[in-house]
RNA sequence: GCCCCGGUAGCUCAGGGGAUAGAGCGACUGCCUCCUAAGCAGUAGGUCCCGCGUUCGAUUCGCGGCCGGGGUACCA
């Protein structure tokens, strides 16, 4: 497809400057040559609007498009396709048997590997997404979190980078000791094994003990600070509760994670790092790009980016946020040097990496500018805000559990339990599947609305519809072969001749570019976009349209082979979107 | 106050300088002796928030409003 549009490129500014020679005016229009699709099929599968060369040729973009179309008509041959002007356009039709001729042998040749493009070739990208604290299970906001991170991973991937996906723990600070405070005061030796509550949600639950106490204990606030300083002082028993609270939260997260199918390569703890950024304080004083105020306290002055101050060293000497980043990133990059690194982090934060990104420039980080933050909106209920206070905070396990319940429910309602043979693993990876592309389908930089009844919903334009015709068309295939129907190597691809096959063919070919586009523009939700045009599509085809009961043998292996380039992309992007892919629901 | 993001059908969201602006849900109507009806087809539903500007052309870009969300010099 991109060849063609190269080759027509050529020809089309050639045909324009032509047409301007034969006025005497100079050519030099190539750079407002643009490609679009036009709005129906059938006025062709490439337009290119004449409008921008009405000034220069002074005359009209209809006459232009007439003109050029009549010289095309000479130098194009049959191989090219043919080139017609509708009104101020010039519309190309592709040949289509060639086309369909050489994209889908491609596809079914490269099979699991099709759509890798070389967009990030030799580039080494870290991703950091998911960053959970450890005194609560994960909610709904990391499920969004973690489905940006994990699909943009595989995506980069596919397009060439070699990707480090890490996370970082957030298990230091005042929110675990109060946990570990509530524990101590209520726990009574309490474990996940002798209550089975899962690690994640016991601790969780202590952290909502501590609130709910909190408000009737006055010094409770107070003791909370107290165990984080006996914490920083290593006090052993501190010490040894706060490690085996953390691994309580931390078994029960990596549960959740398994079962969303997330994966890190690396994972640090920002108890192991929280100070480092410290002795980068001290060298920025020294350079003269940080200031301390008479209280000790140390600063960084924004002015030059438009922005007030930021403190980077309380008066007590002790770190905040930024100075901890700031210690983390430098210690990641001297782990494994990076080329680009990519923070998968909320909206809310947008300030604090702005702020993060200039100081490490200040501190001569050649690699500063290759940071960069993916923000993603607020995930909200129908009715407002989620607020932990008010225990409106969705539960990631719990959300899962209940999709998972709903699916099972599906399959059962539809007598489905013999064709998928393990219902509960079939109706896990569905109300994965609806999950992940839920969270996908909105636009990162946008706030997006949860409403639990719709996502529930596994109809239209969802992720188990996806999965619905990866099983139709994995269930005509094996049919096929009962029926020995074999793929014949020498398929006449002239008998694809219907509207419906030349746009899935189309479709079929635009894969990669696809998966180079979600890549570029760190973006999955386009891949999911595109996912369910083909999906879509297909779907009315195989509705309308014979396959493997086809009549000859020459339009059985021909639809079949299209057939199983459509599943094979279905099936790529499903996996780049970390959306199960099934072969039978 | 200042900075960032958003505003598209009743709802949730795509799209995007170019030809009649799309989908799903919801409503209504058809289609299972036929490769899985988690499906297919159709009907109804729009001032693409408002104004000005740039442009041959703006829903898309710029500026100014309005509305909503987030951030804003010691929480992460």
């Amino acid at each position: 497809m991109d060849q063609y549009q190269a080759q027509w490129s050529e020809m089309i500014a050639a045909a324009i400057d032509a047409e301007a020679g034969e006025r005497g005016i100079d050519p030099a229009a190539r750079a407002d040559l643009a490609f679009e699709t036009p709005p129906s099929a059938d006025l062709g599968d490439l337009a290119v609007p004449m409008f921008p060369f009405a000034k220069l040729l002074r005359t009209s973009p209809a006459a232009i498009a007439s003109a050029v179309a009549a010289r095309l008509a000479s130098t194009a041959g049959a191989s090219d396709g043919t080139a017609v002007a509708a009104g101020p356009y010039v519309n190309i039709r592709l040949p289509r048997a060639d086309v369909a001729a050489s994209a889908v042998p491609r596809v079914l040749a490269e099979g699991d590997v099709y759509g890798r493009n070389a967009l990030y070739d030799g580039t080494r990208i870290t991703i950091e997404f998911s960053s959970p604290n450890t005194n609560k299970p994960l909610h709904l906001g990391h499920l969004r979190n973690d489905a940006l991170g994990e699909s943009l991973s595989r995506v980069l991937a596919a397009c060439g980078a070699t990707v480090r996906s890490v996370n970082l723990v957030n298990d230091r600070g005042i929110h675990i000791c109060k946990s570990m405070l509530a524990y101590q005061e209520f726990g009574a030796g309490e474990t996940p094994e002798s209550s089975g509550v899962k690690g994640d949600r016991l601790v969780g639950d202590y952290y909502v003990k501590f609130n709910e106490w909190a408000k009737q204990t006055p010094d409770a606030e107070a003791r909370a600070r107290q165990l984080l300083v006996a914490w920083e002082a290593g006090d052993p028993d501190v010490v040894a509760l706060w490690k085996k609270m953390n691994d309580w939260v931390l078994a029960g997260i990596s549960q959740t994670y398994e079962a969303t199918g997330i994966h890190f390569d690396a994972v640090y703890f920002e108890s192991e790092t929280y100070s480092s950024g410290k002795d980068e304080i001290a060298r920025g004083i020294e350079a003269g790009v940080f200031y301390r105020e008479d209280d000790g306290s140390v600063w960084v002055d924004l002015e030059p980016i438009g922005l007030d101050r930021k403190i980077l060293l309380r008066a007590d000497g002790t770190s905040v946020y930024l100075t901890q980043d700031i210690g983390t990133v430098i210690a990641r990059y001297n782990d494994s040097p990076f080329d680009r690194m990519i923070y998968v982090v909320g909206s809310e934060q947008i300030y604090h990496f702005r702020v993060l990104f200039y100081v490490l420039e200040l501190l001569g980080y050649e690699w500063a500018g290759n940071l960069f933050h993916l923000a993603y909106g607020m995930v909200n209920l129908p009715e407002g805000k989620m607020k932990s206070r008010e225990g409106t905070v969705v539960d990631a396990d719990d959300l899962i559990a209940e999709l998972t319940e709903l699916a099972a429910a599906e399959i059962r309602a539809k007598e489905r339990e013999s064709a998928v043979e393990n219902v509960d693993e079939t109706a896990h990876k569905i109300a994965i599947g609806a999950l992940h592309y839920y969270l996908l389908q909105v636009g990162a930089n946008k706030d997006m609305i949860f409403n639990p009844r719709e996502s529930l919903s596994f109809t239209g334009n969802t992720g188990p519809y996806l999965q619905y015709m990866c099983a139709r068309v994995n269930s005509m295939i094996r049919k096929a072969a009962d029926r020995r129907i074999e793929l014949d190597s020498h398929i006449d691809f002239n008998v694809l001749d219907m509207a419906e096959e030349w746009e899935l063919v189309k479709l079929v070919a635009r894969y990669p570019a696809t998966v180079e586009a979600a890549g570029r523009d760190y973006a999955p939700g386009l891949l999911a976009g595109y996912l369910y045009d083909v999906a879509k599509a297909f779907s009315q085809y195989y509705h309308d349209v014979p396959i493997i009961t086809a009549p000859s043998t020459s339009v059985r292996t021909a639809r079949l082979a299209l057939s199983r380039a459509v599943l094979q992309v279905l099936r790529n992007g499903l996996d780049l979107l970390n959306i199960p892919y099934l072969d039978a629901m």
